[in-house]
DNA sequence: AATTGTGAAATTGTTCACAGCA
DNA sequence: TGCTGTGAACAATTTCACAATT
């Protein structure tokens, strides 16, 4: 635990994982998990999962394995997920909307409070609630709401002017469904979700067929 | 170009972003990049650019760079982006119709030709002119129509009995929206597409703020 | 003068193998 | 006995550095 050093990005993205595994083994009425168990439900291999969480202590017991519900909140807890964190999401279109109603994001403590839109027509209305504001006033509103994190669902040529907006308005986490490579400081995190590297990435396997690559 | 070698999972998906660069490179009007310009325009080094181009062949000339237009053909043909595919989406909740009438797909050559839904309210209905059909269909249709790839945008506990259906039908590449891990042989082609943990990383990132985390 | 293409070196990430404990 | 935690071994990936080419 004392050893804070580099965490490496994949390591963090199967604790995701991990701590997806988690609570459906605790839904179905588990107590304890091994490295075997779940290394074997998200195709990894048990060392693997060990090493990974020796990166932030020992939680398991020897002989036994990990206690399902604590290592759950263990894991919530170095991923952030045990506190609530204010987002705002930018570009109400098919995408964007799906995502304001997507329920999954509240509960793991994304609480989406704003939306915004640059056709008035949207502007003033609202989905399940969240207020439909103009994209002109992300700079008050982001500020005034406390806004910790920006999902940015907006089209790819706008995309990176609204970034600043956002980067100016202090938000320093972004998450950008924009088809562009954002530029900004180097104190914001930024991740990019993008599809068609996704599709691109099967559609080589396809023409490749041979060789397989699973997962994500 | 020979040299048929493990190809690694990081490089294919980098290809993705030379070649969204090189597109609007080419859209700028540029007739050719260096290695220094396209590291620069996706975050990376100049060294990774020309490694990765290594592996299929050589594309630039020694002092000038690379020609825009070929290169991004020739990318455009690694990834199998120079013919077109046949997808169907299963599920038409709110995400799945966004992506369903999300339209740079289908210029890329992923042409979804079908949708399937559970909903009878929905079946027989249709997207942009795309069908819903019932989700009973799916073992007879996704043969009938030749589909080569499905994007599932199901709920997470149906997912796995469909994605069974799926490579029942004999469709080998699976794009899975839905958050859970399944279960498929070997030779089919599986990527997650999964957002908790893109937001779950930022969580991570804002909550440990230090080290930047930048990229996806 | 500029920039590629590529072995070799450095770094990072994964797996092994086993001591240590319940 | 069974399973964790971890240093050491191994594998993969990235970066360096420079000869080759225009």
């Amino acid at each position: 635990m004392q050893n804070i050093r580099k965490i490496s990005d994949s390591t963090i993205r199967r604790l995701s994982l991990y701590y997806r595994a988690l609570s459906n083994s605790e839904k179905d009425g588990y107590f304890t998990v091994s490295s075997q168990d779940l290394a074997k439900k998200e195709r990894l291999t048990p060392a693997q999962v060990r090493k990974d969480l020796s990166f932030f202590g020992s939680f398991g017991t020897r002989g036994l394995g990990y206690p399902v519900k604590e290592l759950k909140e263990k894991i919530g807890s170095i991923l952030g997920l045990n506190r609530s964190w204010n987002v705002a999401l930018i570009g109400v279109g098919n995408l964007g909307s799906a995502l304001a109603s997507y329920k999954e994001f509240q509960k793991q403590g994304f609480h989406i409070k704003l939306l915004f839109d640059n056709d008035p027509k949207k502007i003033g209305s609202s989905i399940d609630g969240i207020p439909i504001l103009d994209i002109k006033q992300i700079g008050t509103q982001l500020k005034q709401n406390k806004i910790d994190l920006v999902i940015m669902t907006l089209p790819g040529h706008t995309a990176q002017g609204v970034a600043e907006e956002v980067v100016r308005a202090g938000v320093k986490a972004i998450l950008n469904f924009a088809p562009v490579s954002l530029k900004v400081p180097e104190d914001v995190f930024l991740r990019n979700e993008n599809m068609a590297i996704e599709l691109e990435y099967l559609s080589f396997c396809l023409k490749n067929r041979n060789n397989p690559g699973k997962h994500a």
